[in-house]
DNA sequence: TTATTTATACCTGTTTTCAGGTATTTTTGC
DNA sequence: GCAAAAATACCTGAAAACAGGTATAAATAA
C-alpha cells in the first residue's frame, strides 16, 4: 500500500479518450489522476504549478507537436515522465519521441492491463513500450539502412568536420591538405550521397546515424 | 520443444568474453550457437553464407565500428536480429545502435537469466533492453533537451527548406519572399543556434529532432 | 603483378553564403 | 491599446561553396 500514490495527467484533444482514460485509471490505487487537457499550453500552464510524476501525451494536438510539447516539458521538469500514446506507428516517429525525452511509447490500441504496466514501469525509471510499439521498433525498414553511400576514411573524416561548422580552408590547415583537396572530397561526398549541398548532406548523414 | 532452435552468432574481441557467453548459452535447448567471431570482417563473410537468426554484438571492435557494422549485417541480412552488447552507457550510443537497426541494447553487466530473456525476447520479434539500458533510455540528460533555441514558425520552415538542399533564391521564390528576408531569417537561425554556419546549424538541429 | 580504389592536387568561373549592419510593417501577448 | 515579438526588406563586400572538369601518386585488393 501506497502513501504517496503517483500523480497522473493526460493531454488528448479528443474528450471521449479523456473520459476512457479516467474511467480506465480511476480505480488503480497506485495512480492519481491530477489533470485532463485537451491542449498542450493548458498543460504547460498546470505543469508550473504543479508536480506531475506520469504524463499520457497524445502526439497530435492542434495547439502543438508533440515532438516538441515532449522537449519543452522535460526541460521544464525533467523528472516528469512522458508516454507517448498515439496511432502513429513509424519507426522515425517513436525514435524522435524518445530522443527529445519521451519515456515511453505507447500505441492506442494498448490493453488497459498493458497501459498499467507500462506505467508502473515508467514510474520505476525505466523506458517502457506497449507490445504494438515494441514491434515497430525491432523492424528497421530495409530502406533506412540501404542506399547509404560508402565512404573511405578521408571522407568519413572531412564529413565530421564540415558537420562542426569548419570550412574548407580550416579543414585543409587542420590535417595538413591543400585546400583543393578538401574541395575536392567535399564534392564527392555530395556526389555520393545525391544532394546539392552541404545542408541536405549533413540532413542526410545525420538521418543516418553517421555523425 | 522446438524442434529448429534459433541460431546465434557472437563478435567479441575478447577470446573470454566470447567463452563466457557460450558456456552461458549453451545448456539453453532453444538456441545453437552457430559461430563465435573476433572480428565484424570474419562475421560478415560467414553470414553471407550462413542464417543467423540473433547476433550478440560488442560494438566496441579493433577493426570495424559497431553502428556501422550493425547498418551493414542488417542491409545484408534484415531478419538477423542484432543484440548490441556493450559497456557503453551513454543514452546517445543506445539510440545510435537502435537508429541503425539493432533490435536490443545490453549492458555487459547483464545477468545470464536476463540475457536468455532478451534473446527471446529479441526473437519473438520485440525490441528489447537490459534492465541497466532501459534505466538509462528512461534519463535523457538535460542539457540534451536544454539549449534549444526558440524558433518561430518561419524560422522552422526554412530550416526545413535549407535542411533539404534549397538555397536563398529558391526558398524566396517558393514562399514568395525576397531573398533578403530569406536571408535574414538563415543569418537568425545561425545566431540562435551559435553556430557559425548552415553545416553546423543542420547538425545541431537534427541531433535535437527538429528535422 | 596488375587493376582498382583512394587520396592527393590543380584550374576557372559562377553562385551562394556570411558578417556587419539598418529599418518598417504586421502580429501577438498582456 | 500598447509593447514586444515576428516577419518583412534592404545594403555592401568578403569569404566560401559549387559545378565542371583533369590528373597523378599511393595504397589495396584480386
Amino acid at each position: 500500500m501506497l502513501i504517496n500514490p503517483a500523480t497522473l495527467a493526460i493531454v488528448d484533444d479528443h474528450p471521449i479518450v479523456l473520459e476512457g482514460l479516467q474511467k480506465l485509471l480511476m480505480n488503480v490505487k497506485s495512480i492519481q489522476i491530477t489533470g485532463c487537457f485537451t491542449s498542450g499550453m493548458a498543460f504547460m500552464s498546470f505543469l508550473k504549478e504543479n508536480k506531475v510524476d506520469v504524463l499520457l501525451l497524445d502526439i497530435t494536438l492542434p495547439d502543438a507537436n508533440g515532438i516538441e510539447l515532449c522537449r519543452e516539458i522535460k526541460a521544464l521538469s525533467p523528472d516528469t515522465h512522458v508516454l507517448a500514446l498515439s496511432n502513429h506507428s513509424e519507426r522515425s516517429m517513436i525514435l524522435q519521441m524518445i530522443q527529445n525525452g519521451a519515456t515511453g511509447y505507447l500505441l492506442k490500441n494498448i490493453s488497459s492491463e498493458e497501459l498499467v504496466a507500462c506505467i508502473q514501469e515508467a514510474l520505476s525509471g525505466m523506458i517502457t513500450f506497449s507490445k504494438g510499439a515494441k514491434e515497430i521498433m525491432a523492424r528497421p525498414s530495409i530502406s533506412e539502412l540501404k542506399g547509404i553511400p560508402q565512404l573511405t576514411k578521408r571522407e568519413k573524416e572531412i564529413l565530421h568536420l564540415i558537420a562542426d561548422g569548419k570550412t574548407t580552408p580550416d579543414i585543409a590547415q587542420q590535417l595538413n591538405l591543400s585546400p583543393l583537396t578538401v574541395e575536392t572530397h567535399r564534392k564527392n561526398l555530395i556526389q555520393k550521397f545525391q544532394v546539392r549541398n552541404v545542408a541536405a548532406l549533413i540532413k542526410m548523414a545525420a538521418q543516418q546515424g553517421l555523425l
